[in-house]
DNA sequence: CCCGGCGCCTGAGGGC
DNA sequence: TGCCCTCAGGCGCCGG
């Protein structure tokens, strides 16, 4: 499930693209694609740039248009040759768009579980995107201080839904909704306004440290997620909440548990976190 | 306006 | 072996 750190590895991963041309475009899935006349928009244009806001990949094309996709939880983006891309589709029953590209061959765009979306946005639907977001937990404007703000607005729901509100931080999902608070010691369950000054610091530098380890692994593949060619990554090997209920704590031994927080599982260490 | 809950999808895994 | 149920989860939308 692609959260900040797997949309990242792919946008870095697609840096490649920027120069190229989009000179085709071939869809089976036709009701994942948010825009009418979506096609029109794209063929002949020139990638500017490829970048990611929240958890969105964003191609900014020639003219000021962009495309935006949204993997949810099993989309996938690859780039591949032409040859084997006409070869696959026949075949692979989760290949659902392709775009042909002058340089690059293809990019694949794949979804098992058929809930990721495309989109066209202009520049004002761009910005307006940017602006309703929240903060990017990657950028210079997330500070302890801006945390202690977030938290403040919503000081009665829990540290695990505030760090889950894409309105408040942005590209947060629910592994590392997980990881983050095991690292800095709190309890997910705990509410947002019950942290003092030094929790909201620790919150902080485990929000950053967490998630540039998890950029610098290339991400968490617990199950579907692979980066742009196709790869694992291997943040997986380094949770230590996520997914380990019933298994000992690598902090103190006690026991991983497992709650519902706005219907998702969460893990924590009871004994840890605060 | 905010909150909880559902629907969108498919595959994996467990019980019988 | 095969069927059915549950679970996984981002987010848009709906109703209270």
């Amino acid at each position: 499930m692609p959260e900040l750190p797997e949309v990242q590895t792919i946008v870095n991963d697609l840096q490649v693209l920027a120069g190229d041309k989009i000179t085709g475009f071939w869809t089976r899935f036709a009701k994942a694609i948010k825009t009418k006349g979506f096609e029109k928009e794209i063929i002949g244009k020139k990638i500017l740039a490829v970048r990611r806001i929240g958890k969105n990949v964003v191609i900014d094309l020639a003219g000021g248009k962009a495309i935006v996709m949204h993997l949810k939880m099993t989309g996938k983006l690859l780039v591949t040759s032409h040859q084997s891309s006409v070869i696959g589709h026949q075949k692979e029953k989760h290949l659902h768009h392709i775009f042909y590209l002058k340089k690059n061959g293809v990019l694949e765009f794949h979804d098992i579980r058929k809930f990721a979306t495309l989109e066209i946005a202009d520049e004002k639907k761009l910005a307006k995107m940017i602006e309703e977001r929240g903060v990017d937990p990657l950028s210079r404007e997330f500070t302890a201080k801006k945390l202690s703000e977030i938290l403040e607005k919503r000081k009665g729901k829990s540290v695990k839904s505030v760090l889950m509100d894409q309105a408040a931080i942005s590209g947060i999902g629910n592994i590392y909704a997980s990881e983050i608070p095991f690292d800095a010691k709190i309890s997910p369950l705990r509410k947002a306004g019950s942290l003092d000054k030094d929790e909201i610091s620790s919150l902080c530098r485990s929000t950053l440290k967490i998630l540039r380890k998890a950029v610098r692994l290339r991400g968490t593949s617990f199950s579907d997620y692979r980066d742009a060619s196709g790869k694992k990554g291997s943040f997986q090997n380094h949770l230590k909440a996520y997914g380990k209920a019933g298994e000992k704590c690598s902090a103190c031994g006690m026991i991983i548990e497992k709650a519902i927080v706005g219907q998702r599982s969460t893990f924590y260490c009871p004994r840890c976190q605060k």
